[in-house]
DNA sequence: CTTGACTCTATAGCAGACTCCAGACTCTAC
DNA sequence: GTAGAGTCTGGAGTCTGCTATAGAGTCAAG
């Protein structure tokens, strides 16, 4: 029979404030094993390993709605498995294009440092940024990328 | 003397929608070039590059309130180099740090559906993820597999 | 019994970047 | 001259993931 804990203690131990935690339950991630005669919200153990499992999968992109989805599914006792590596799928792939935008943007923005520390303290040069702000880059415009996810 | 577009023309050539086009006016981001009699909205050709300025200096993780400051300097004329320089430097730490992250997180991603693939197929078989899930809980029961580190 | 830390609910607010709406005007085509 | 698409303004609403506040009840120590 594990030790009970009120929500101070779960925060302390778990670094997620005692409003985060709440605010999770309102959102379906996490229930509070029980309540004292008072009303106050009693976890056990498990509440850490819940927790662990929101922030991982925060980590790689899961929405707090994606994971609520994911936890009502397991607990309803189905495995969707498929379901979730489906979207684990679907985020990686996100994953990677975002990481080789990013990459593509390094390397732009460290030329440009680049660039500015070659021409340096030469006076009344524009930087490169604002140039390009001015007249253009020379980089050839690329079309629209709609939307690059938050990631 | 390039021909004029209104807003809508910019919205599709460039995939901006005409209200962000108008909310990047009210955020200092991007003036017409005019206004018709009627007080249509309009642009000239350089508008592609400005948009494609804010895309760029979005993704490397310029807010647009940074991306609105550097526009606004570089139009004063004066030359914020070394404000942009270490707002830029700054940038392209916090990028690398988020490539290495993602880069992590990538890694971590595909291990976990290449587990999910090995161990797949075999039936009765909770996926790692929801496994750590069920950790805890009184519904139902499960035979013990210490493989619960999915993501 | 009082103090102070803790907890409760409910509601509001924040940041950032949009997105949508009403109601009015304008422009183009037929 | 009328339909229909486009545009205008100002302001409100959306979304995500929290964070804060008010006002009240609870609990352990001194």
């Amino acid at each position: 029979m594990s030790k009970r804990l009120r929500i101070g203690e779960v925060s302390r131990r778990s670094g997620v404030a005692v409003e985060t935690l709440r605010f999770y339950e309102k959102s379906s991630l996490l229930e509070p094993a029980g309540r004292t005669d008072a009303g106050y919200r009693l976890y056990d153990e498990g509440v850490f390993e819940r927790l662990e499992f929101i922030r991982k999968s925060q980590s790689v992109g899961f929405t707090l709605d994606e994971i609520a989805r994911l936890i009502r599914e397991a607990e309803a006792g189905r495995r969707p498995c498929e379901e979730v590596r489906r979207l684990a799928a679907e985020k990686l792939e996100a994953l990677e294009k975002r990481i080789a935008e990013l990459t593509r943007f390094r390397a732009e923005l460290r030329e440009t440092l680049d660039a500015w520390d070659r021409e340096g303290a030469a006076d009344g040069h524009v930087c490169g940024l604002i140039e390009g702000l001015e007249a253009g880059r020379p980089h050839a415009p690329r079309p629209h990328t709609p939307h690059s996810e938050a990631l």
